[in-house]
DNA sequence: CATGGGATTGACT
DNA sequence: GTCAATCCCATGC
């Protein structure tokens, strides 16, 4: 077998459609130092829409989502909670991915402990959990996500060919009728509440 | 400079 | 099902 990790992806990966980019980005690998999982739900935001923080425009909050693909836009939501999103789009346009949701890894233990939880399904199903699962903060903001400390790798095999199925994103008040919110069908680390739309 | 609102979670009724 | 915790930042005075 080949035991070599892939390449974390770059720029050209990340400056489609982000549309495009968050049904890829399921079943890719998300990664900091000793911890990793499987990303099973995204949701695409664009500034041309009104839940996206880049609709208001360039602002110094929003400058990382209009600056280069291929970025960690990270914020703070709720005053509590970090959200990991990968900048997307060409420069320019305001445009992110949300990670919802991942399968936990490698460096589970680890997870167990940042966490004070047991179960793996309780981990990372949910976008403040993963982040802190895997130790993310809002240091990381800005950050190159080709170079690292946090990379995005591609699909393992078997993960590669996932059907996915698209439901309205979660937690917004505006444009939330948009069906932009992508999950990987069956696996219990989705957050809730799971959608219903088929593909 | 003061205010209000979140791309959430966990605890509780 | 309901609700509080808590902080960054956009907006308005």
């Amino acid at each position: 077998m080949d035991n070599r990790r892939s390449a974390p992806l770059g720029p050209t990966f990340f400056a489609r459609p982000v549309l495009d980019v968050a049904r890829d980005m399921l079943g890719c690998v998300v990664r900091h130092g000793a911890t990793a999982g499987v990303i099973v739900e995204t949701e695409a935001y664009h500034d041309s829409e009104a839940a996206c923080h880049a609709h208001v425009g360039l602002t110094p909050r929003t400058h990382i989502l209009f600056g280069p693909p291929g970025r960690a836009y990270v914020y703070r939501s709720y005053g509590i909670h970090a959200l990991l999103n990968a900048v997307c789009e060409p420069e320019g346009v305001g445009a992110a991915v949300l990670i919802r949701a991942l399968e936990p890894l490698e460096g589970i233990d680890l997870m167990r402990e940042r966490r004070g939880l047991e179960r793996v399904e309780d981990l990372c199903s949910g976008p403040g959990k993963l982040t802190q699962a895997l130790g993310i903060e809002l240091d990381l903001n800005g950050s190159d996500l080709e170079a690292g400390p946090v990379t995005i790798e591609p699909a393992p095999p078997g993960w590669a060919e996932v059907e996915p199925v698209l439901g309205t994103r979660i937690g917004i008040t505006k444009a939330a009728e948009l069906p932009w919110r992508f999950c990987v069908p069956g696996s219990r680390s989705v957050s809730r509440p799971r959608p219903k739309l088929a593909v």
